[in-house]
DNA sequence: CCGAAACTGAACCAATTGGTTTACATTATC
DNA sequence: GATAATGTAAACCAATTGGTTCAGTTTCGG
């Protein structure tokens, strides 16, 4: 369907972008050196710069595939018979997995980083994360069992209020490495005071 | 009191650090070249040298005084006879437009991006921003005026929530160049839905 | 107005950068 | 088993990097 842009060709097309990957994700764009890239791909220099004709835009195809990555990323919401505030906590707990987890961390990291340099690269990470999921929150609460329920004027705030309170307490300290793996139990205690506020708030009267 | 660790003579020091904040603050660690820094600085390679050991004592010495200047942000609170709902919706208006500034928005940036390569960089931000904001959020949330209106078992998350409220919708937008410059009215929205939202919660029933 | 401290500009260094090329090896596929 | 696509390793390139040195100016306190 779209012309490939004149990149990819052979074999070894994963095993660059996954070591570029490796190495973007830990030592970030100006810090990576093709050298490193290809060594740790087991791969030649000059294979590698047969698939991509610079650094950026081996950069940016892997950021790319990332937030293509990202943006499969499910929480399973509706599944079933739950109640709403079940789902709730269902969706909360699965985002504040995410934010803590490696991936997540890594790819806030780096776009949060390299989003100056390279203005596209902001606006699909956006899009393909925080908008998507908001979207997708959203038209939970916009769904007849949620608004049987709950009571909202502006379901994409309300939706972004919740994911935001998903961030508290652990999220920054996992960033700037004040915690390293918070216990489970530290998160089911933030997803559900993140419900109960948000309930608070919106939940019928 | 300290010993000033062999940094720091001459006359020209500020000059240096401020060159430095600028070109650091636009191209990240990696990203910014000494030389460039000395261009920008208005001065010579040889006395940039003479006063920073190298790149790195450079940057923290640059963060460092950053991490001090962000300590220093006074969300005026508790300023006389303002009532709780009042106060609560100036903390968060002064939150959110310090979110939103071209300075908490380029300390965030840098310190996300390095905080991998320079943990201790991570903590400092962390206890000169967040920790201690939330801090003094607490102590308002304890204090006599503010408990006759709220309750709260947790009041250093209650903080934390509020602050991430804060950062509904508008921060992500900034850091990601989706918008640039959010109109006052929208701060003023997002400041309001995050106290009422806080509210809901947490008001004396 | 002198002497010392601070500062300059430019040359210099070894190492590394992104990127190219060449001469040879490994794969597939038919 | 020939052929053509893919791959390799290493040498090579010019440019830039962080960092040093030094002979010469500027600045300033006493």
């Amino acid at each position: 369907m779209n012309a490939p842009a004149q990149i990819k060709k052979g074999r070894k097309f994963d095993q660059v972008i996954e070591g570029a990957r490796t190495v973007f994700m830990r030592e970030g764009y100006e810090g990576a050196s093709v050298d490193e890239i290809a060594r740790d791909a087991g791969v030649s220099k000059a294979t590698l710069y047969s698939y991509f004709p610079d650094k950026q835009h081996l950069f940016l195809a892997v950021l790319q595939s990332e937030c293509a990555q990202q943006a499969e990323v499910e929480f399973l919401m509706d599944a079933g018979d739950l109640s709403v505030e079940e789902t709730l906590r269902v969706i909360c707990t699965s985002l504040i997995t995410f934010f803590l987890s490696t991936f997540g961390q890594d790819m806030f990291r780096v776009c949060v980083a390299e989003a100056q340099r390279f203005p596209e690269l902001g606006r699909t990470f956006y899009d393909s994360g925080p908008k998507k999921w908001g979207r997708k929150i959203a038209l939970y609460l916009d769904s007849p069992k949620a608004r049987a329920v709950l009571e909202i004027e502006d379901t994409l705030l309300a939706a972004d209020q919740l994911a935001q309170l998903c961030r508290a307490d652990l999220m920054l300290k996992v960033l700037f490495g004040i915690e390293k793996d918070p216990p489970e139990a530290e998160i089911d205690r933030i997803a559900s005071e993140a419900v109960k506020t948000f309930l608070a708030r919106y939940r019928r009267r």
